[in-house]
DNA sequence: CATAGCCGCCTTTTT
DNA sequence: GGCGGCTATG
């Protein structure tokens, strides 16, 4: 099998699958089969004799994880490998380890909202207001610290003024509510983890013995908590397998340090490197256009792309009137594709900004084009989804007072704001929890005999289901579903869709309880907390996948989409192109896409484009200029199916005029001189510079200004 | 206590 | 344009 394996691979693969022992590093460049080196690597060392269960690979989503377990077995490699994201190893060694990571096994873990709710309480508890201290702002330093694996006791000795100070205060608040609730956010599983690892080499030494090999893919994206713990658990062997490619760091904004690959070889002055460039994926044009933007970045060390592929297709860039005419004509391209042969699951369409997706959609609807939208979270944000789970969640961490308000009075019985203020007060005069003190209720003498009595038939009724909680989750999620009266609200309402939801949910459960060894409720929860929809992106369907250019990480498609290629979109305004290591990260997203397409690259903009209901003028993204594509010559190529407009043809004398310096004032972005007037007649842009230094241009038309 | 309607806020990317 | 939070009303 040995054999059959390694004909599969080229010689430099053929290194890094069969090295024996010890670091080794492999710096691969987009399409060179760095996963693939991974999948095959856990194959052969199960092949030379190590039991899958002492290997652990950690890959960058669900969803590669999942696919390399099935390839891993595929290749004759016998299950019991541990394959999963960082998150989810991290959750298996606190739910172990919890008495010596200082929490307790059920505890939840905590999304963005749960965790909006969370600071939210924080700063009103420090008693500081949410203008001066936006929760989402918080929220982003405090999950940076964590990254950064500063805990509070950390921060404090590093206050230096004013502002540190209150997010001192912040955070601290913000983790006390987290630990009386036993919940545990994103970041925690990661910082948790790390001082476990830390501080307890005994359990470290376990760990290093259970997991004798280590394999990090995607490694150019690891934080430095995610570092911290890689390093800890292969620091007794050694065994350290990491792959990755710098120009392929996109998550810098989540904390992610590219500095962790480029110092791979000083922390494991013994290792191996194996670099792997040539690209099996895509044709010299696209290579070329590839490698043209990216060299663009000064913070980089000099890669090139071998093709191996035979020259195909051109690169097409086109330009199109507005965001609608975009879609169109990509709706209208992949239809054209099809018919021509080509398969739709083989095509997709990225973008910058999930809102993107909207327009894309209505144009693949009008063409009856099938289409699934690769999205962030959607399926469990929905409240009927969130509900449900949330009685789930208490049966298992009564403590999760979210969770518990969120359910008290849904659907509603009679119980609101006042009696919850009552009660809380109990609470927090008895220094006991929201659900202890509702088990009391009948002691709280501000509480009429009526609230008593229904809070008493509430707790009741989540004691009648604690009695389901061992053993399979489905059947208990559905008794919750009817039994909460839940699933009569709905009807009552006459929502159909939302009844629909929850029984998909029910029948995932059901899933659930076959496919694992141990059905238990704690762990589904604890599983599907960190589960987005971008897992559920099915690959063998024949729908054309629409999604943001994050998502497609590690992807391939025989033709692909990249649309908005526009200055604030990408780049996007929000990375502050001043910061030029904000843009270099920009450039590497859109390296990723272009780097996605096996053989047909299609890149477009849209000259107007409706941004929160106003439609603006864009101007092309510098990245444009920086491929090496003579934008003239394909617009040209275009333009008959997407009439440019004539700057000569139609002047309106009704459009009002202005001219350079005239005051103006816009509805939205207030205040602002005019710096320059184009006169296009009904299509007249004016460009403004607003106070808070922004520039823009406007549609005269639309943008509905007023000289001062 | 429930509900509807309104206002004001924000709006990148995700485990 | 969308959502959360607040208020006014039943």
């Amino acid at each position: 099998m040995r054999n059959t394996l390694a004909q599969e691979l080229t010689p430099s693969q053929r290194k890094a699958v069969f090295h024996a022992e010890g670091p080794l590093l492999v710096i691969a460049g987009p399409g060179s089969g760095k996963t693939r080196v991974i999948t095959y690597r856990i194959a052969a060392l199960i092949d030379s004799g190590i039991k899958p269960y002492n290997i652990c690979a950690i890959t960058f989503t669900n969803k590669a994880a999942n696919e390399m377990r099935q390839r891993a077995i595929a290749l004759g490699a016998s299950a019991g490998a541990h394959i999963s994201t960082f998150h989810s190893l991290c959750v298996r060694i606190l739910r172990q380890y919890a008495d010596r990571a200082g929490i307790k096994p059920s505890f939840s873990i905590y999304n963005e909202s749960d965790q909006s709710r969370c600071i939210k309480q924080a700063v009103k508890d420090c008693e500081l207001d949410t203008t001066n201290f936006p929760p989402a702002r918080m929220l982003e330093a405090i999950s940076m610290l964590k990254n950064k694996l500063i805990d509070v006791d950390l921060f404090k000795a590093q206050i230096d003024g004013f502002f540190t100070q209150a997010l001192a205060k912040i955070y601290e608040h913000y983790q006390y509510i987290l630990d009386e609730y036993n919940a545990l956010d994103f970041d925690d599983l990661l910082m948790k983890t790390a001082f476990l690892l830390q501080n307890f080499p005994d359990v470290c030494s376990e760990l290093g013995n259970r997991f004798k090999f280590l394999l990090i893919d995607e490694y150019q994206d690891t934080n430095h908590a995610q570092y911290k713990i890689a390093k800890a658990l292969a620091s007794q062997h050694g065994n350290i397998c990491a792959t990755g490619d710098p120009d392929q760091s996109i998550y810098r904004w989540r904390g992610a340090d590219i500095r962790n690959i480029l110092a791979f070889e000083n922390d494991w002055p013994q290792a191996t490197v194996v670099k792997l460039e040539e690209n099996f994926r895509s044709t010299p044009n696209i290579l070329e256009v590839a490698d043209n933007l990216i060299a663009f970045n000064e913070n980089r060390k000099q890669k090139k792309l071998v093709p191996t592929k035979p020259h195909a297709r051109d690169v097409i860039v086109d330009a199109f009137e507005d965001e609608a005419e975009e879609a169109k004509a990509v709706a209208q391209r992949v239809k054209k594709l099809s018919e021509e042969g080509a398969s739709l699951m083989d095509m997709a369409v990225f973008y910058r900004v999930n809102a993107m997706s909207r327009v894309l959609e209505e144009a693949f609807i009008r063409n009856e084009i099938p289409y699934q939208i690769v999205r962030g979270v959607e399926f469990y944000n929905r409240k009927e989804i969130r509900d449900i789970l949330a009685y789930l969640k208490i049966l298992v961490n009564p403590n999760d007072e979210i969770a518990l308000l969120r359910i008290i009075n849904t659907p509603s019985r009679g119980i609101g704001k006042t009696t919850i203020d009552r009660v809380r007060a109990y609470a927090v005069t008895n220094r006991i929890s929201l659900f202890e003190t509702l088990k009391r209720s009948g002691h709280i003498d501000s509480l009429s005999k009526a609230t008593q009595a229904k809070l008493a038939a509430f707790i009741n009724m989540l004691e009648q289901f604690k009695k389901d909680v061992t053993g399979k989750v489905a059947p208990l999620a559905e008794r919750v579903f009817i039994e909460s009266g839940l699933e009569e609200f709905l009807r009552s309402a006459g929502d159909q869709n939302a009844s629909e939801n929850v029984n998909e949910l029910i029948n995932s459960i059901a899933q659930y309880d076959q496919q694992a060894e141990e059905p238990a409720l704690l762990d589904y929860l604890q599983q599907i907390a960190l589960f987005s929809d971008t897992d559920a992106y099915d690959t063998a369907v024949e729908r054309v996948a629409l999604m943001t250019l994050h998502a497609a990480k590690g992807l391939e498609f025989e033709n692909a989409f990249i649309v908005g290629l526009e200055e604030g979109l990408l780049p996007h305004e929000k990375s502050n192109t001043e910061d030029k290591d904000d843009l270099e990260e920009e450039r590497r997203l859109f390296f990723v896409g272009i780097t996605r397409a096996k053989v047909g690259l299609h890149i477009s903009y849209a000259r107007y484009r409706t941004i929160r209901g106003q439609m603006l003028r864009t101007i092309p993204s510098p990245f444009l200029f920086e491929i090496g594509i003579d934008l003239a010559e394909t617009n040209s190529s275009s333009s008959s199916l997407h009439p440019v407009i004539d700057a000569q043809a139609g002047i309106y004398n009704s459009m009002p005029a202005f001219s350079a310096g005239d005051l103006v004032r816009h509805k939205t972005f207030g205040k602002g001189r005019v710096q320059e007037f184009v006169d296009m007649g009904e299509n007249s842009v004016v460009v403004v510079k607003f106070g808070n230094g922004q520039i823009k241009s406007l549609m005269v038309r639309y943008a509905n200004l007023s000289i001062i």
